[in-house]
DNA sequence: TTTGGTATCACATTTTCGTGTTAAGTAATC
DNA sequence: GATTACTTAACACGAAAATGTGATACCAAA
């Protein structure tokens, strides 16, 4: 069992403290620099790189953990990240974990599941509570359903805007269904009209549910 | 502690023989109905109205457990469904969890975590292991991050693409940005050039990732 | 100082798109 | 049997987009 460095950015004193007594008194596990904010932990973890760093979300100074992990993560992408935070709201989750985050969890969080968590994000693994995992399933979900007025939408029609989507040419779409430029014309025209668009993009948008 | 009502969807005899014996043999947990196929798990699951069903991946007859989740899940949105597979890559990973499914575990997964993982979903979370997570969060990153040919625009370009992808007229976009149209013409001339594409909506594709 | 990149504007031409109107054939519904 | 919805098609017109060529100005780096 190798030895798991830690830095961790967190600015409150006591907790900063609890947390690296913590990972010091274990065995596998070092802290090897902790931070009160951004900006020095931004400095200062290029000279450390540790394996894993926990972020705080709210640090003083202008600069917030999520932005703190994304410009960390783009220049040490092997070096993991765990949001270690008190928010469960689903916009900070999200951001946290396209910035480059890998693990999440809550500061409410025992001690020993802590750092299993570290070793867990060490390792490859992604470590959330099981709430904090739906909340990413719930995303995917919702992905997933359509836009409703694209119902209203008859089979050709659907056929006829995924091939706008695609960026094809009318011409193009009519010689790849074997129909008259005029047709697709007239279908594109529907297609505006059942969707209240006015332009390709618009409709192209609402196909995508953006 | 109320009693989770469980419906097994499994083609493999020993396999679902064991599962029905481990939920029915353990305090708070019942097995409604096994089935080993998907069919009649969409035909009889309506009538059972389990809490939980678990479901795998490979079926015999046309249909596979995730076009059997997504049928449910319409149907019955307040069902939780588990998929229980060897399956390990991110396309089934997330065929599964857009269909509807909310956990997603491995077989091999040990007997007790595999009843705590069902009470865990049943009360709103989201089991998964650690590793599966972790596709999952590779995702968001994934989709975060914007393609690399966009990086060889100019700030000016891009607030170009930008107003281009929200489907602005051209003179739309010289009134916003305050120039004239002439110029909002060269400056998509040349973002095309740098695309390689040779029309609005390719290049909103490409500035979506897509 | 020159060179290269960026942002700006102009004019001309061709192609594509969006809209209006009309209409025939088919399939489903009532 | 009439009605309704869908798919197909044609013609015309103006608006918008795409293409080509050229030009000026600014700034920073070579």
């Amino acid at each position: 069992m190798d030895i798991i460095s830690v830095a961790i950015v967190e600015d409150n004193h006591d907790i900063r403290t609890a947390m690296e007594l913590l990972i010091n008194g274990s065995d596998g596990y070092a802290c090897v620099g902790t931070f009160n904010n951004a900006e020095t932990a931004l400095e200062q973890i290029p000279n450390l790189l540790p394996n894993v760093a926990l972020m705080d979300f709210n640090l003083p100074g202008g600069m917030n953990g999520i932005e703190c992990i994304a410009r960390l993560k783009t220049e040490y992408p092997d070096m993991q990240f765990m949001m270690l935070t008190v928010y469960e709201d689903d916009d900070k989750i999200f951001q946290a974990l396209e910035a480059g985050a890998s693990g999440y969890i809550l500061k409410k969080t025992s001690p020993g599941e802590l750092l299993e968590a570290i070793r867990d994000v060490h390792e490859g693994g992604s470590p959330m509570s099981s709430q904090i995992a739906r909340r990413v399933v719930a995303y995917f979900q919702k992905q997933a359903k359509p836009n409703p007025a694209l119902e209203a939408l008859t089979s050709r029609e659907k056929e006829i805007l995924d091939q706008l989507s695609k960026g094809f040419l009318y011409k193009e779409i009519a010689s790849n269904l074997y129909i008259s430029i005029e047709t697709v014309r007239r279908h594109v025209h529907n297609i505006y009209e059942k969707l209240h668009v006015r332009s390709r993009t618009d409709a192209v948008n609402k196909y995508y549910n953006r």
